[in-house]
DNA sequence: GGCGTTTCTCAGGCTATATTCAGGTTTATA
DNA sequence: TATAAACCTGAATATAGCCTGAGAAACGCC
């Protein structure tokens, strides 16, 4: 059993849909409950490597859900997701060990990253590592910090995830829609435009430090982070 | 089992028969209807690999259309097809996933590049290579990029298109008409004669690279990518 | 509550691209 | 060889796509 187990848990049937076919396509088995207390009798039952549970559940919140599992002496790690204003910073203090929170609304691909490294800090299995490093560029995930041919740059948040998805699609072609769909919240409903600007911010904090144009744009096509072989 | 499964799904009469041509030739199987619930009924049945959506339906959106199959333990991946400027439909999370969208009016190739592009993807089957290589010229298709004997070239995206048409054709005719019909969007209303000065566009870029006479004209019936014997 | 950061939009400037057209060249054939 | 059709290609043009700076609004942090 390569693939890590994912047990969704969330009312909104349009977000259990996001993540189900994201987290599936990131390699995870999913299952998707929408009650805290099918949570419990699936997490018994299936006893997933991880939880992504909604804090605000109809018949319960997601806390009574954890605890009760802990009663159940079922010690699963959870990624807690919480709408903006609902007390996010109640859930920091909920939290213990190797969970982590989120909130409403999220990018698929943080969701993904996160889980991944839960999973890397439980050592449920081995998860992808935390060092991500294509060409001229490291990535450490868990610090946040990017190296540039070994010298630091700033990053605002944005910018991070997009370098992120970026490099992780290295050599592909990546057209702006798709940037849209993975790096933005999933309501972001704004234009293209505004990935245009942050391939321009990115630029500007790379290029100075690199001997080739890392992130190349294929008119009418996309972005491409693109690496170069040895001379 | 070769041929990839296909369900089409558009309440476009036009469209559908266009597709199912397509696709047919292109060597799938094909199987198309026009609402969303027969859509559910048919990729209960048949199991297809692939679906064709159109997003708006007359019954449900193409959205709610996936929603059903993926509650019914149904995994397939979709190719969206969206109005260009239904700027409602902005459907975000579209492409979360191995799925792929793309805005009406598109060109037939363009629809089975992606196509390719998702199977390969989601491994439903031996990824056909990203690779496209015919005698002096080999194209990347991740990475959008062309290369004569080893040494890249830079084309636009429809000089791209219609190379990569008439190589998927090698060593058989196509006409101006075959062409337009395949490299352009369906709704396309020009002359032949930009066929003309695409072909010509590609000669300037791809025959200083070349021995031979890569793109052959035959008067009265069309164009011919054609590939040399060794010596 | 104020201040720097970050996100997002927008407009101006620029270049590449799509498309049409016209004049020149080739080809088939009568 | 004359003629017409088919084809080639350079030029012209409008437009689409992209980059970037500037500013407004929201955010986060002391």
């Amino acid at each position: 059993m390569k693939n890590p187990r994912v047990l969704i848990v969330d009312d909104e049937k349009n977000i259990r849909d996001l993540l189900e076919a994201g987290l599936k396509f990131a390699g995870f088995s999913v299952y998707s409950v929408g009650t805290g207390t099918e949570a419990v009798a699936v997490a018994e039952k299936a006893k997933p490597d991880i939880l992504v549970l909604d804090v605000m559940l109809p018949d319960q919140s997601g806390f009574s859900v954890t605890k009760k599992l802990r009663s159940m002496e079922i010690d699963i790690p959870v990624l807690f997701l919480s709408a903006r204003d609902d007390g996010a910073d109640k859930v920091t203090g909920l939290t213990v060990g190797g969970d982590d929170y989120m909130t409403k609304p999220f990018s698929i691909d943080e969701v993904i990253a996160r889980i991944n490294a839960i999973l890397r800090r439980t050592k449920k299995q081995e998860a992808q590592d935390s060092i991500l490093e294509v060409g001229e560029i490291k990535i450490n995930q868990d610090a946040h910090e990017v190296y540039v041919n070994g010298t630091e740059i700033e990053l605002s948040p944005t910018e991070y995830k997009l370098l992120r998805f970026l490099m992780t699609n290295a050599n592909r072609v990546m057209s702006k829609d798709q940037i849209l769909d993975h790096v933005w919240e999933y309501d972001f409903n704004g234009e293209q435009g505004i990935v245009e600007s942050y391939v321009s911010y990115l630029r500007k904090k790379i290029d100075p430090l690199s001997k080739n144009s890392l992130i190349q744009t294929k008119r009418g096509v996309g972005y491409m982070f693109r690496t170069f072989k040895e001379d």
